[in-house]
DNA sequence: AAACAAAGTTACCTAAAAGTAACCTTCTTG
DNA sequence: CAAGAAGGTTACTTTTAGGTAACTTTGTTT
C-alpha cells in the first residue's frame, strides 16, 4: 500500500474534474438550467475572466463532463450542457454539499 | 439563482477541505491505516516537503477532518487519526473513486 | 461606414500553492 | 560530548492558477 497506488486512481482524476476556482459554479448552473451560453455563464459569474472560463470549459469538455453545441447563425451561439458523464456526478456533489453543511 | 448562493454553499466547503495536493493522499493513508504518524506520513509521501504536509494537517484538523495525539515520550510521537465526521467522507470518496475510474 | 454582438484568443502580470534547505527543541544513545 | 530521532518552523524560491485588457472574426443593425 503506498503513494504510487494513487498517482492514477480514480479519486485523483474525480477530483481533478472538479478542482479549478470556477468548475463547481459552472456544474451548478449546468444542473440548473440544463443548457447556457457562454456569454450567459460569464455575466452570471461575475469576477471571472473569459480566458479561464474558456481553460475550465475546455478541461471538463475534454474529460467528457460537458458539451459544447454551436448554434451557427449571427452571432454565433455556443451551448453548454452536461453529458450523460456529467449528471453523474449529481447525487455526489448532492453528498459532497450536504456533508460540507453539516 | 446565482452565484451568491455559492459562496457560502457546503460544496464549495467541502471541496476546500480536499483540495490540497496531498490531502486526498493523507485521507487515503488513514483511511488504510487508522493511525499515522507525520514523519510515516512523510516518508510515505516521498515528495512532499514537511511544511506543506503540516499546513495540510493543520486544515484538517480545523476543519474538523482529523485529530492528532501527541504521546509524550522521546522523541515525542505524534500520531493522526479522522474524526467521526472525517469518516462520513469514505463513502463519498468512494463514490468518486468509481466515477473517476469508469 | 461605424457600432455592436458572440465567442473566443493573446500577451502580459499578479497571487497563491508548493518546494527547498537549513534550523530548532527535547531528550537518548554510542 | 557528538550524533541522531521526532515533529516541526523559517526564510526564501519556484511553479501554477488565475486575472487584465486589448484584439479577432463573422456578420447584422443603425
Amino acid at each position: 500500500m503506498d503513494y504510487k497506488d494513487f498517482e492514477n486512481c480514480g479519486l485523483k482524476k474525480a477530483l481533478n474534474m472538479v478542482s479549478g476556482k470556477w468548475k463547481p459554479m459552472i456544474l451548478h448552473f449546468l444542473f440548473h438550467y440544463g443548457e447556457y451560453r457562454f456569454n450567459d455563464l460569464w455575466r452570471s459569474m461575475p469576477k471571472v475572466s473569459k480566458k479561464v472560463l474558456t481553460e475550465h470549459l475546455r478541461q471538463m469538455e475534454e474529460q467528457g463532463l460537458i458539451k459544447r453545441r454551436e448554434v451557427n447563425g449571427f452571432p454565433l451561439e455556443v451551448y453548454y450542457h452536461l453529458s450523460e458523464k456529467g449528471r453523474e456526478l449529481g447525487p455526489i456533489l448532492a453528498a459532497l454539499d450536504e456533508f460540507g453543511n453539516s
